[in-house]
DNA sequence: TTGCGTGCAAAGGTTTTGCATGGCA
DNA sequence: TGCCATGCAAAACCTTTGCACGCAA
């Protein structure tokens, strides 16, 4: 069961870090590392982000539409330790917002006591509409 | 552009009613209804759910995994004209559980008025580990 | 009759899998 | 040399689309 460093896997890490933050498909990996010269397999590819998955290196999520899934790296020397870090994302312009507030622990409390889950602060993300959006969208009618 | 009723489309109603507040594969629709012995070809359950999320009698999500999107009737006489339902999302089992807790809307006003974001708690889910994975980790001591 | 809805089949995507080959240890 | 990782192609899915036919109005 050891686990060999390879080219591909090195690279796909480093084409996640220089990304990191942001969400990205499969298919959008090789694309991009291709244009820079790198050339991969859809196979390999995908096996390597299920382990980097499971490693917790990456997460995987689904936000559907058109595309498939997409993989976001998890920078762990840079994000929260506490357990008060949520993240906002906006479903228009695409941000993501950090949302570092003690308020957010009652939450975990609660829902721990009173509902019996323990909720995972650094996967769940939180969907709706960011201030910016909400003036455009008021200005337009939207 | 009139809207014709035809029995196929009040049959999947019928079966989206009948299974309020669950999380319904398409394939899952076509399965049970064939079990049922009605029979309805996959084009035109996908072409009929995407009529009721646009009428939205219907919710769409992309809770990935296995499966493709997910549907769920909105019974808008009954649920969720308050903004409190929220879902939670195991991520060992994969079970998705409804959330309809007043709390929740404090944390909604709280986001709203003092971050500036408006969020869309149909569409927001909550990671984390459910009770009987949680007891399960314990006496495995995973 | 009109034209929307349906069913079938085929196409378009993403993701997985099998198998021979390549490369790390 | 072992054995995991890779690449290619094919398969397995989910979902959409084209087209002829059926059926509601």
């Amino acid at each position: 069961m050891a686990e060999y460093k390879t080219k591909q896997k090195s690279d796909v890490v480093s084409y996640l870090e220089k990304n990191a933050g942001k969400h990205i498909t499969a298919s959008k990996i090789a694309l991009d590392m291709n244009n820079e010269g790198i050339h991969i397999g859809m196979a390999t590819i995908y096996r390597t982000l299920e382990k980097l998955v499971d490693e917790g290196m990456v997460k995987k999520y689904f936000i559907g539409e058109n595309d498939g899934a997409c993989f976001e790296y998890i920078d762990k020397k840079n994000s929260c330790k506490h357990p008060n870090c949520f993240h906002l994302k906006c479903e228009k312009c695409g941000k993501l917002i950090h949302l570092d507030c003690h308020e957010m622990s009652h939450l975990i409390t609660h829902i721990n006591s009173d509902h019996g889950f323990i909720i995972d602060p650094m996967r769940t993300i939180f969907y709706g509409i960011c201030q910016s959006c909400q003036q455009k969208a008021n200005w337009r009618n939207i």
